[in-house]
RNA sequence: GCGGAAGUAGCUCAGUUGGUAGAGCAUUAGCCUUCCAAGCUAAUGGUCGCGGGUUCGAGUCUCGUCUUCCGCUCCA
């Protein structure tokens, strides 16, 4: 089976067993949309406590928030995100070459004034001669003609491109016969607007709403909560601020499944350090953030680091943790040294004053960052490429098992009843009755024990208990192994014990600190 | 954005020169009782992606459109 037969396969499998789901599938979907189902939302949350325990429980020097995902709009002007990339573009068919558009209107007006300057340079040397009456009131009028158009289309400019009308803003360069410089045509594409964030209007029309966007990370509701949060915290440098949430991004090219989607999850915590020392944080993070993936045991070759040559503006040092994906090595994370750029920028365009005072060093600084950024979904992606698997059995039949890790999977447990009668479905209740507290836990009784479990391998559910007619006689059950199928009998008040020893997320804990 | 392919039941698919939409699996209800999936009986489930057109009649022919996948391009 190749790789890309096993991507589709999984992703069959992932919608089959409601794990991912098309959004709106009854609408035909939304392309890069994608819904949680029963059985993805419990991985998904699964991998978040992971991730959150392993920095807010692990760390003393760490704390969480839940910034909203609405900000101030400043707040992205500060963060760069506004600017650069919110031009409407336009391509020229025959050259395929692509265009600002208000850079050729404006070119367009340029044009206009030259020509009217050329009128009265011709007039005033001509009158320089011999003043023609005629003549005058002719120039005048061409100028005038001119001068009207000029405005006219500044006027249409301003309104097309303020209100975002970018088909008011293609016909206006079809009015005025705009072409081409390269191919000399006016076979244009619609005016697109390449920015990668949404936006939406907050307050009643009416009373001159205002445009704010979706955030397109979540990293500027840290930066700016910074004194909030060290303040109320009594937070001492070095110390994080870590937040899970929905960023947004209109992805011109959005494919692969979760890999890449138009709203996607991030769970980040940025870092906040001395400066002179991001260095040594930077590194610290890479090879801490190294061993929470590792941990999940999918194989150390698996991983690598992508160390970015060419930095973001706001960054001295950055670099990737890749997986190996069905799709090939793919960024799964960045960690990024970010400077002080962030904290600064807000400062500047706040103009409030955002530093900290450093006791041990008795002096005042703007912190540097450290920031490591992880994709959830990419991250569920992960966890579902790694794990699922279809094994060759010893009588020749295949079966099709999910390997997620024993902390990570959905179900926890499945309690089967050997036979539904002679009491067996009803010692199977008490014994989920005793483990319904802590863990996620299933009870089947449909067909016949073999198909149970495998349907439960399908899910990845790491243990079956099976409950038969010696339970009810010496009050013991088997335990079966989802990845070995090796089966055990234990004593049914041993159980909660023996499952929380093999679903606990402290077994990967154990392995981070 | 360009090119290619696909879309029929929850899933995998069949559907003849245009003539009343099928199978297996899954699901549900019984029966059976067996530690590694497909025992028996019955039931449920489809505006054939959507919208026009041709035709007495369209899953089938035709045009458009949407969605998905693959390749290229673009973006980072």
């Amino acid at each position: 089976m190749t790789q890309e037969e096993l991507f589709k396969k999984l992703i069959a499998h992932s919608k089959e067993y409601g794990f991912i789901f098309p959004s709106s599938e009854i609408y035909d979907g939304l392309s890069a949309v994608y819904d949680y189902g029963q059985l993805g939302c419990e991985l998904k949350n699964n991998i978040k406590k992971y991730w959150w325990d392993s920095m807010i429980k692990l760390h003393g020097n760490i704390v969480g928030i839940d910034a909203a995902i609405f900000m101030h709009p400043k707040t992205w002007e500060a963060s760069g995100h506004l600017g650069a990339f919110n031009d409407p573009l336009i391509d020229n068919k025959d050259s395929k070459k692509r265009y600002r558009a208000d850079v050729l209107i404006e070119e367009w007006i340029e044009k206009q004034k030259d020509k009217i300057k050329k009128e009265v340079d011709k007039a005033v040397k001509r009158f320089g001669d011999s003043f023609d009456e005629a003549q005058f009131v002719a120039t005048n009028a061409r100028v005038v003609e001119l001068q009207t158009k000029i405005k006219e289309t500044e006027d249409e400019m301003a309104r097309t491109l303020g209100g975002n009308d970018l088909v008011g803003v293609k016909a206006l360069i079809e009015k005025l016969e705009i072409v081409c410089p390269i191919s000399g045509t006016r076979n244009w594409t619609d005016v697109r607007q390449f920015n990668l964030m949404f936006e939406t209007k907050v307050g009643a029309a009416a009373d001159g709403a205002n445009t704010i966007y979706l955030r397109p990370e979540t990293a500027q509701g840290i930066f700016v909560n910074f004194l909030n949060v060290q303040k109320s915290a009594r937070m001492k440098i070095p110390f994080g601020i870590a937040q899970i949430g929905k960023a947004f991004r209109n992805e011109i090219v959005a494919r692969q499944f979760i890999f890449r989607m138009r709203e996607f999850e991030q769970m980040e915590m940025q870092f906040f350090v001395a400066p002179g020392t991001e260095m040594q944080w930077y590194e610290h993070w890479k090879a801490f953030r190294m061993r929470w993936h590792q941990a999940l045991g999918f194989g150390a070759q698996n991983y690598r680091f992508h160390d970015h040559i060419k930095l973001a503006h706001y960054a001295n040092a950055a670099t990737d943790i890749e997986f190996d994906f069905p799709f090939g090595f793919k960024e799964v994370e960045g960690i990024h040294s970010r400077t002080n750029y962030d904290l600064s920028r807000h400062a500047e365009f706040s103009g409030k004053k955002i530093t900290y005072f450093d006791t041990d060093k008795n002096e005042s600084y703007v912190p540097y960052v450290v920031e490591t950024s992880i994709g959830v979904d990419r991250m569920v992606l992960q966890v579902l490429s790694a794990a699922y698997k279809e094994e060759l059995l010893e009588n020749g039949e295949t079966r099709t098992v999910l390997s997620i890790p024993a902390p990570l999977a959905p179900v926890k447990v499945a309690v089967l009843p050997l036979i539904k009668k002679d009491g067996l479905p009803e010692l199977a209740q008490t014994i989920i009755n005793s483990l319904k507290f802590d863990h996620n836990v299933q009870f089947d009784e449909k067909d016949s024990i073999g198909k149970r479990y495998r349907r439960q391998d399908a899910i990845g559910t790491p243990l079956c208990v099976t409950v038969d007619h010696q339970s009810l006689e010496d009050g013991t059950v088997t335990i079966r192994h989802r990845d070995t199928m090796a089966q055990e009998r234990v004593a049914i008040d041993q159980l909660p014990a023996l499952v929380n020893c093999i679903v606990s997320l402290n077994s990967l804990f154990a392995k981070l600190v």
